[in-house]
DNA sequence: CAAAAAATCACTATTTCTATGGATATTCAC
DNA sequence: GTGAATATCCATAGAAATAGTGATTTTTTG
């Protein structure tokens, strides 16, 4: 079993809390691995190489946490990385996680939830403060769909019948109107008749145009 | 010292065992209001208004706990939302937390889990189960291309010209040939070449299909 | 039950798209 | 410089899609 836990963080008081926050969650003080900067955590790393996890703080005197972080990772899939920062930048957020971070822990949480991130990130899980989650949200895609928007997205997806919504993917994905009919057994008149109808439901004028409202409205995938 | 705590879920069960692990934290059991949908909740909500926490259920018989969520949100920019659910759609968590949820608890963690949420959403903390953490690191790391997929768009992109990238953006926005060549001030004849050519680097045949094939490669926006 | 909507098909006319061939100019390798 | 490849341009003809009108049958709805 390996206990070894890899601490790189220059502020003493800050490790010292970890150990003692490790310390109630039964990891003996002399596991620990403590680095103050970014060369330290990479000779402590480059030895043995051989930890249980690694807590990483961005903001190190000689370099970028992050960096820290690709460089770990890079040596080993499966180890568990927790960034605990006091950083919520959009760039630090992104570049921890793309680099590889398992978790990322605000510093300003107190001992217990810190704690319960320590112990989640052993057991294989991804604990993401949630301000840093909402952050994340917010990046990761745009505007919230506004309730008017989806009030109409949904009258939309009920003005059309099923088999026009059905219809409609089949000419997203690209078939023409007489491969729609064979594969529907029916008449390519009636294929004809049913992108019309599709055409005047979502106010356009051609197929391609189709394809997009179709997507701005959800309608498809 | 506020201790009203509002709870919102429709299964008694439920309600009940909020309740017991509410008592073991020492809450009286009389500091509790109990809603067993949408309506009830915003009832309760709306009469004094003063809650320590708001513990919500997400699947209400009568409507969504997002929009319970919003509604309480923007009545109390402080007021911790805890969304205790059994659900955990991409759709429910982006939703919930979008709409203002503090923390996020699944319901079939065992009691001394949900104990240790509550306990930390009152101490101002925002817990987040880890699987749904994990949902949300998922979420960001969805954007990873191959590296043969991005070799593969980088290519393309490099045998269709200037010319073709530019009429197929238009093809794609849902302009007709003649409108492009109009825009273009070119003839429709070598508009109808150009999409010809695009098509033949594509390895389609329609319209809609080098639609789908620039986007697949992003080609597109 | 009656009215409305959905699904089916046919026919015509017009427009747009697709396929093919050809023209000119530029670039790049040999 | 010559030849090959490519980009850009244009025209014509056949295929497909679009826009009407009209009609029958079934299902839904009030």
């Amino acid at each position: 079993m390996i206990e070894s836990i890899l601490i790189v963080d220059d502020e003493p008081p800050m490790q010292e809390r970890l150990r003692r926050i490790l310390g109630t969650l039964g990891h003996a003080n002399g596991a620990l691995r403590c680095a103050g900067n970014l060369a330290e955590g990479k000779a402590l790393a480059g030895g043995n190489g051989e930890f249980a996890m690694a807590l990483v703080d961005l903001g190190l005197p000689d370099g970028n946490g992050i960096e820290l972080i690709a460089w770990l990772r890079a040596r080993s899939e499966s180890l568990p990385i927790l960034v605990i920062s006091a950083w919520s930048t959009e760039e630090m957020i992104l570049g921890a996680l793309r680099a590889g971070a398992s978790g990322y822990v605000l510093k300003e949480r107190d001992d217990m939830e810190i704690a319960l991130s320590l112990k989640s990130v052993l057991a294989g899980g991804a604990p993401i403060d949630p301000f840093i989650a909402r952050r994340i949200l917010g990046l990761l895609h745009e505007p919230a769909p506004t309730p008017a928007a989806k009030e109409d997205a949904a009258e939309l997806r009920r003005a059309l019948s099923e088999r026009e919504l059905d219809i409609l993917a089949r000419v997203a994905g690209g078939m023409s109107n007489r491969e729609i009919a064979e594969t529907l057994s029916i008449s390519k008149s009636t294929v004809d008749t049913h992108v019309q109808h599709i055409y005047r439901k979502l106010a356009v004028k051609s197929r391609t145009q189709a394809i997009n409202a179709a997507r701005a409205h959800g309608l498809l995938q």
